[in-house]
DNA sequence: ATCTATTGTTAGACGAGTCTAACAATATTC
DNA sequence: GAATATTGTTAGACTCGTCTAACAATAGAT
């Protein structure tokens, strides 16, 4: 499946889809409060995804998905969630900026990074290595700039008792 | 430092820089192949980024970054460097992949993640816990999707040991 | 020193995406 | 149900970054 619409199309079926899924009338204007753009250039994108069957849209109604649309949407929804799942909890990122970058970089990586983001994020969860998991180890380094204490001291018990 | 070049100029800031550290002499059409553009296209953006202080470039000579645009251009360079690298390195991908994530993402990722990816990428490799490090666990994971043997293992070994 | 090949520039078109201004349709209110 | 407010559309301008075509400068070869 290849990356066939660009970062500002994308953003609009993802505004779509989460409107959508929000429960809310989907109308022009919503979709431009959510994306901070001026109505016009909802109309003017709906005319160009609708021109693709992306979208189902009359003039002055609601706005819909297709089929081959909401596929599409969701695919950005799923790219984004893996992302700004991976950096608030394996990163440690606030939310506010997670998203961000999320809304962002969900444009541009590639399958394969996004897929082992994905497996990093699993792996470091499931990986607990004991009482301290992976994450906790993490965020102690980042707030003390150095590994912690448990952390070497399992490496020597660990040692010890394959000894 | 607020971002305040747009993709585009970022990446000729970034190839003049690389081009310049390679040894070769800077010119239209290293940058254009380089980048994958026409010469007008570099003759133009030359001209912006002149414009703004960031290149000096007299027609038909060398183009040289002032120190303004070197500084500039260094941190992009640092930013693609550490997301080649984390790519590659935590998440094992393909240099070639690595790099071309690296390309796009590098003009769009905030400060805050960039910083904690490169965190947490020194924190993976800086605490093996035992003989087998982060890294090789997790490329295990990848390649059976499951939790490696030794990494249950040792958990349980640690529990014995400090029972 | 001239002729030719290469490199670089200028001019202008184009596509994508945004905007403002003006107008049109729908909703709301009295 | 007419007046008004809100929402949506059209038309057209603008920016950004690219391109092609045509022309200009420099470098290399004979």
């Amino acid at each position: 499946m290849v990356r066939e619409q660009t970062a500002s199309m994308e953003d609009y079926l993802e505004a779509i889809a989460n409107l959508r899924e929000e429960g809310k009338a989907v109308r022009v204007k919503q979709v431009s409060q959510v994306l901070h753009v001026k109505m016009p250039s909802v109309t003017s994108a709906l005319k160009k995804l609708s021109g693709e069957g992306l979208v189902r849209h009359e003039p002055y109604g609601y706005i819909e998905l297709t089929s081959r649309g909401d596929k599409a949407a969701k695919d950005v929804v799923g790219r984004h969630k893996a992302l700004s799942c991976f950096f608030s909890q394996a990163l440690d990122i606030d939310p506010g900026t997670a998203e961000e970058d999320a809304c962002k970089i969900e444009h541009v990586i590639s399958r394969l990074s996004l897929e082992r983001l994905t497996k990093f994020l699993q792996f470091t969860q499931a990986c607990p290595l004991g009482e301290a998991n992976f994450s906790k180890r993490y965020k102690y380094y980042l707030e003390h700039g150095e590994l912690p204490e448990e952390c070497l001291l399992r490496i020597s018990k660990v040692k010890k008792a394959s000894e």
